[in-house]
DNA sequence: ACAGTACATTAGAACGATTATAAACTGTTG
DNA sequence: CAACAGTTTATAATCGTTCTAATGTACTGT
């Protein structure tokens, strides 16, 4: 299996921060070098984020882990497309990964470009229109923009 | 008044397409220059586009309207900026400029990043979550992604 | 019409995020 | 351990966009 399910029985991993990193690699099949596990650790250990390549840069950086910012890039993309990321596009040019894969929308802060999850089912999205022609459907996004107010 | 609502009835703008570009400009207290003219015509003139700034760089030139790419950028900006098109941020750090600047939302088809619009009543979405602490709503965008099935 | 001025255009450099390159390194297997 | 595939890295390249500052143009008042 690609990646797990909001609705499976906890497996262990969300309780087990520091065991977690390793076995996530082992289940997509990734080596477990250096970077990746501390990489993996960076980005499951705690709640659930919305980061960007040069945040977590920053934050192996200072956590002492010697990681190139293209190996950040890399390894960004090969947990995406393991499953255990998910990639939102938003706003000029940046690409946030989230750590939260279930199935959810967002709020988008203008203009520091923070994001807030909405959980799915907060958004009544029904009635979906037919894809155009020899397309098929891949993914909702419900983007919400606000702006600081205060 | 800074832009036409949908529900007004039509002051014969989009029946007199050379006339037109003009009568935007001057609406919206921009000096009418050969470039502004020029770009507003390839814009507004034909049903409703999504188009980047390199495309329409690429119209001018195709059309021999002599303007610089850092001119497009300006126009285009002032031309949202006055409420006469709509800038949608989508796919990595590419902007879309939409003539159609009712209130509506999109498929995006990937991979070649094309628009297409979807009516705004053509999906239901009810109960939005109230926004973060400090922060107001702006704009609600609903991105359906699909991809080439063929 | 003309001068004065504010506004607009432009080529080119700069920018920020990302991606590509190709050489050095490391995890795994036998 | 040797051998190999997979991984990391510094660095350059790319891409869309924005900035700069010099030149050009549209409007205003006379
Ligand atoms: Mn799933
Ligand atoms: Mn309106
Ligand atoms: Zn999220
Ligand atoms: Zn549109």
């Amino acid at each position: 299996m690609a990646h797990r399910h909001d609705s499976e029985p906890n497996t262990g991993t969300a309780q087990r921060p520091f065991a977690d990193a390793l076995a996530r690699l082992k289940e997509v099949g990734l080596r477990p070098t250096r970077q990746r596990l501390a990489l993996a650790k960076l980005l499951f250990d705690g709640g659930d984020q919305h980061i960007t390549a040069e945040q977590l840069h920053g934050m192996a950086r200072n956590a002492s882990v010697k990681v190139s910012l293209a190996t950040v890039y890399n390894t960004l993309h090969q947990f995406r497309d393991s499953g255990l990321l998910r990639e939102v596009v938003i706003g000029q040019g940046r690409s946030y990964f989230d750590t939260n894969i279930h199935d959810h929308h967002h709020f988008f802060v203008e203009p520091m470009g923070q994001l807030v999850d909405i959980p799915v089912d907060s958004v009544e999205v029904g009635q979906l229109p037919t894809p155009p022609d020899g397309t098929v459907l891949d993914r909702v996004d419900v983007i919400i923009r606000v702006t600081r107010s205060a």
